[in-house]
DNA sequence: CTGAAAGCGCTTACAG
DNA sequence: CTGAAAGCGCTTACAG
């Protein structure tokens, strides 16, 4: 046998590393297969005398129930799954968590994986997840077209939707406000005073960043004041873009004197450009993020809830299972201005 | 048929919603059972006719192979899993992350879980994806008593252990050098004229914290400096302990003029405390974290690479199913001293 | 090129 | 209280 990686012998050769099954507990305890199960899984009707020779057979063999087994012959595998877009971002984390906790109350185990934004790949993982026969899905999608889900979701497999709805197909979705969220926000740089307010977001097939330049649109309708496509950057939001946006709405003869940035990422950015500007200029960013109220000035956000957000989701999943719903909905969380200084800066004309 | 939650009719009553089976489809396309086998896994030796009239009965039917069948005859999973402490901690995001993207490249899926940092949550979730038969395991440790893997690494599955290393086996540990790194940092903070150096981190029974701890007491005796016992507070890094353990050292006749923070948690608490103390007080803190740069000062810190450590745990891991690592080692990773003003500041004195 | 039989490790339904 | 037989949905080993 031999020395593993962990200095305890491995026996990775074979089926498994040749584990013990039922049968080899059966055959030391000299007892009968179904006995086992009935102690394994803790089922009344068995003498502590014979209970008790079982646990041997099964501490001396080094046993642990195979759960694919268990699940086949179950039809059921008391997990669901998890696509989200990316582990590495902050505002990702507290939503699996939050969805795990859950899934965990439920007696679920959590399959999660990224589809690091490309749509091909979130099929791709959801439909591996679905040959793995989860019992549902949450998904934070990427793509647009999800009708490739019907078959599943034909057979049984619960779905729910998070932080942007399912393209093509009806499904539950639980989104925050982006729409009201991204109007108050701007409102509020207007309330203080600015009319040249600048707007960066997300490629606008994607449905936050349309519904966030929908709300900009209409805080500054309400306003009175016609936005100029100077003004609007939509796209990409990596630092590189971002940065050239902010500085491009921020020279020539009338800069911005605002700007209101679509998510953590571009706020991020801004804070970065709007550091090195000789003059102030206000800044709401969507989104909240760690350490926003520590920069000088602090940054005005419109925060979202993601752990909420994963938690309704996860919630509306298993009362689908439960059978106890009946119609697709689309539940909007609300979002929160929160003040911290970088909102409430005047105009610097 | 009852109406879904998705507006796309759903089967949920029947053994995996009643979803159609390879037979099915053998006996929809008129073909044999290994037939269709052959046509699922792209097997060749199937007529290009044959292979139509399954596909169509494929289609038809809405079948997806179920891998948990699979699994169970073929004896492998394609599975590994990752236990961490909680997804919601950025550090944990792109660790995690990393060993997805390895676990990837070699065709296996991940599940992770969050222990929550306890140790009885750490072996249960452990063990369960044991009892899924995962290939293999990379763990970021709660415990510190990790024997009751022993029957698993007997039984051939891979372990590696990152961040911390395993408590009473012998296993694969991918490290921070958090001995090192410490040193360097108070090192860092003595070069700047310090001496009363505070010191805040976590319980010592953490590994990484007790190393932390020997790294700033190395550092101070190359100093010939004594250390106080006023200027440690080793415990739960929770805000509220932290914040008045600096409140602490700064306060008295003799304050720390500088503080050394054991991990991200407690750096950020520190900042908050000291953006309300009159003095300028100098800061290094150990992991690095978004935004460091952007605050006034901006944040010097001894960064660790999540990344890299997800990455070489899960390329070890790989290694030990592959049959080419014999001998269990602890692999430490370098830290890196990021200079940002704050940890440059002199003493107040 | 094609398929019938056996078996993976469990649970179910049943009989004693 | 206990256990033998059948079966979950696949793949393997084999025969035609």
């Amino acid at each position: 046998m031999p020395e593993s990686a962990n200095g305890i012998a491995r026996r990775p050769e074979n089926r498994y590393g040749n584990r013990p099954t039922m049968k080899d507990v059966a055959a030391r305890a000299g007892v009968g297969l179904k006995t086992v199960s009935r102690v394994v899984n803790g089922e009344p009707g068995v003498t502590p005398d014979t209970e008790r020779r079982v646990q041997e057979a099964i501490e001396a063999l080094g046993f642990r129930r195979n759960d694919s087994a268990r699940v086949l012959r179950k039809g059921s595998t008391a997990t669901i799954g998890l696509v989200l877009e990316d582990l590495a971002d902050p505002f990702y984390g507290p939503l699996s968590r939050a969805v795990e906790e859950v899934s965990r109350a439920h007696g679920s185990l959590l399959i999660n994986g990224s589809s690091a934004e490309d749509p091909d790949r979130e099929q791709e993982l959801a439909l591996a997840l679905c040959a793995r026969r989860v019992d549902g899905l949450v998904i934070i999608p990427a793509g647009d077209d999800h009708r490739y889900l019907e078959p599943e979701i034909r057979a049984g497999v619960a779905t729910v939707f998070v932080d942007r709805p399912a393209g093509r197909i009806d499904a539950d979705a639980v989104l925050s406000d982006s729409f009201g969220g991204a109007r108050d926000g701007v409102a509020h740089l207007i309330a203080h005073g600015h009319r040249r307010i600048g707007f960066i977001g997300d490629m606008p097939r994607i449905h936050t960043a349309a519904e966030r330049l929908r709300g900009y649109r209409a805080a500054m309708e309400d306003a009175g004041t016609d936005v100029e496509d100077a003004w609007m950057s939509l796209g990409v939001t990596d630092p590189e873009r971002v940065r050239r946006a902010a500085e491009d709405m921020l020279s020539g003869p009338a800069p911005v004197t605002a700007i209101f940035a679509g998510n953590n990422r571009v706020t991020v950015t801004v804070v970065r450009v709007l550091a090195e500007h000789p003059r102030p200029v206000a800044l709401v960013g969507f989104d909240d993020f760690e350490l926003a109220d520590l920069l000088r000035p602090g940054i005005t956000v419109v925060a979202q809830d993601p752990a909420k957000l994963g938690r309704t989701a996860a919630e509306r999943l298993f009362q689908q299972l439960d059978g106890s719903l009946v119609t697709p909905e689309r539940i909007e969380l609300p979002t929160r201005l929160i003040a911290r200084g970088s909102g409430e800066l005047p105009p610097a004309d």
